[in-house]
DNA sequence: GTTTCTTTCGAAATCGTTTTCGTATTCTGC
DNA sequence: GCAGAATACGAAAACGATTTCGAAAGAAAC
């Protein structure tokens, strides 16, 4: 019942353990008739070889390892699940870490998947990450990795991302569009580039459409919380009242502005119109439904777990690894705010 | 550099493989003095044992199996962030599995569990979890098992939960004491006891304080979705003019009641009350925020890796294992929809 | 000086699978 | 009938750590 292995196999059917195991593998020097009888009895009793054992020969563990910033964040857990899925698939285990968005608890975590000699390693970068030899690490035991989301410009790996700076250039494109010409940003923090990219591609929407780039109507949100949002979406009400539509780097701070906007019944999106990022599943559920930039979260972690995949077979071959850069296809969503 | 063995370390050493993997563990049977030089050495060149060679003597995978009916709800992230920080403490790595709430890949994950040897299954019965053969050969392997959020009544396993019951009606009392007098029900699926047991608790709490129950009042949620709770809020609206009080199941529903309430014009909670279940963070960002009660998912995942190790530890020592079950604290959050 | 007891170490078996290499048997062609 | 090739199987050595058991060396006891 529990887990029976090789031995006990061969020693029912008369064979060898190594006899056995060959026939379950389709060696060519075992006759078809001695396949057939183990591969039926192996499928009577449920046999699956040992992961263990069979990891001390072949070094393969078929575990991946996935460190993500944040756990209860939405688009990351629409990710996992592509992760996951594309995993099963290719009878892969996901064994998922959490960085908290800390670079210490990412080296950590780093660590302790090279210790579990994972098959490779999917992650998307804390943002407080700024020095990269735990990355340079993984790359040194020749294990595939892939970034996702959030990767560095500096360390040429394979990467499945969006981007960020066009999906921001179509939203505020489309806040002009809809006739604002005073649009405040909601920016993230200083340091991860889809932070910097989506502000780079508001200043570049005013710039095309030559309206002028003011530094007091951004405001940076370093957590991106609602908070923030609520809280800036004051100061431009009694500030900056000529400010008439809001583009904010995800969709909690645009919530946030919108609850603020609601309480002070100011009109959205007459009065101000407010854009969010990320189509996060509450952004439908607000009262008036949020405009966001759709983020494949699914998709991108199909995609990742693909190109480690590839890697790995690249690896196996012997053949030089190409590192690949897949930019997936964000779409505007218009809803009510805007 | 790339992992090295206790032979490399005994060569470099002078010493035996044998006397080297005893210094690391501590044997009575080896000299302070080489002790020292062992473990000296071992850090210096960062060695860990290979986790996987270890198995094959202990049995020991020192990893735990998850599954969970969805990844990307707010809740069970939350349980999965407490499971997977307790693990850390305790050095054990986690591999998620995802049921998508269907028996059939529930069977499959468990399967694969086992045979990845992990060292417990911590899990979350699917909806459509009908049959408990998948559960019992776990059992029959002596492997724990622990229940968290959604458990089976029929098996008798430690489990992490609410008292569901005693929360709906905490819920339903506030909604009466409110002066709601009809009060409605969108409850859960038949299937699951978390659904079960709030009906009962709404059942309840209208006996208990001398209102009357009535069937047309109740609409059933299968998918617990926000489409669901706003097309029963139309519903409410139209046909049953007189229910001035709305108590979901989740918050899910309560929230596409509020979007259809908003719409119409209905004054929130003047004209009827919203109470949701479970305190996703969404619940707070919309207008009007969302009164609810609060599961504490960290505390639960935190509370069931708990009962997890405990178990073991009774299991390595031989002892006949107590199954226990936590019943968790919920709180009444009452925000602006009561 | 002989015996007994500690202390400290190492040889070797084990976990279950994979894979190399060797051997026994049958088959082919002449 | 025989060399040579093809076919079918098994013995045994890995993989890396753990643990049992035995043995050497020194200390203690008489």
């Amino acid at each position: 019942m529990s887990n029976l292995t090789l031995k006990d196999i061969a020693k029912t059917l008369n064979l060898s353990i190594t006899t056995v195991s060959k026939a379950l593998k389709d060696y060519p020097d075992v006759s078809a008739k001695t396949k057939e009888r183990v591969k039926a009895y192996a499928k009577e009793v449920n046999f699956t070889p040992n992961a263990y054992a069979a990891f001390l020969r072949t070094q393969e563990s078929k575990i991946i390892g996935v460190i993500i910033p944040r756990l209860n964040h939405y688009f990351f857990s629409n990710v996992l699940r592509g992760i996951m899925n594309a995993a099963e698939e290719h009878n892969y285990m996901v064994i998922v870490l959490n960085s908290e968005e800390s670079y210490e608890l990412e080296q950590k975590q780093v660590d302790r998947l090279l210790r579990q000699n994972v098959d490779g390693i999917l992650m998307s970068i804390a943002d407080s990450t700024h020095e990269l030899d735990h990355i340079n690490k993984i790359i040194a035991q020749k294990i595939p990795l892939v970034f996702f989301d959030k990767y560095s410009k500096l360390s040429d790996c394979s990467s499945v991302i969006i981007n960020d700076q066009k999906a921001a250039f179509a939203a505020v494109e489309h806040l002009i569009r809809q006739g604002k010409k005073n649009i405040a940003h909601f920016r993230g923090p200083l340091l991860p580039q889809n932070s910097i990219d989506r502000f780079l591609g508001y200043r570049k929407a005013l710039e095309h459409y030559g309206l002028e780039y003011r530094k007091e109507w951004v405001f940076r949100c370093d957590d991106i919380s609602s908070d923030e949002g609520y809280a800036y979406a004051k100061t431009v009400v009694e500030n900056h009242p000529e400010i008439d539509a809001v583009f904010a780097v995800a969709d909690m701070p645009a919530i946030g502005a919108i609850k603020y906007f609601n309480e002070q019944k100011i009109a959205i999106p007459e009065q101000i119109a407010v854009m969010g990022f990320s189509n996060w599943k509450i952004a439908n559920l607000i009262t008036p439904s949020l405009s966001t930039i759709n983020q494949p979260g699914e998709l991108m972690g199909q995609k990742a777990f693909e190109l480690f995949y590839s890697e790995l077979q690249q690896l196996k071959k012997g053949d030089t690894v190409d590192r690949q850069i897949i930019e997936l296809d964000t779409d505007l969503i218009v809803r009510s705010s805007t």
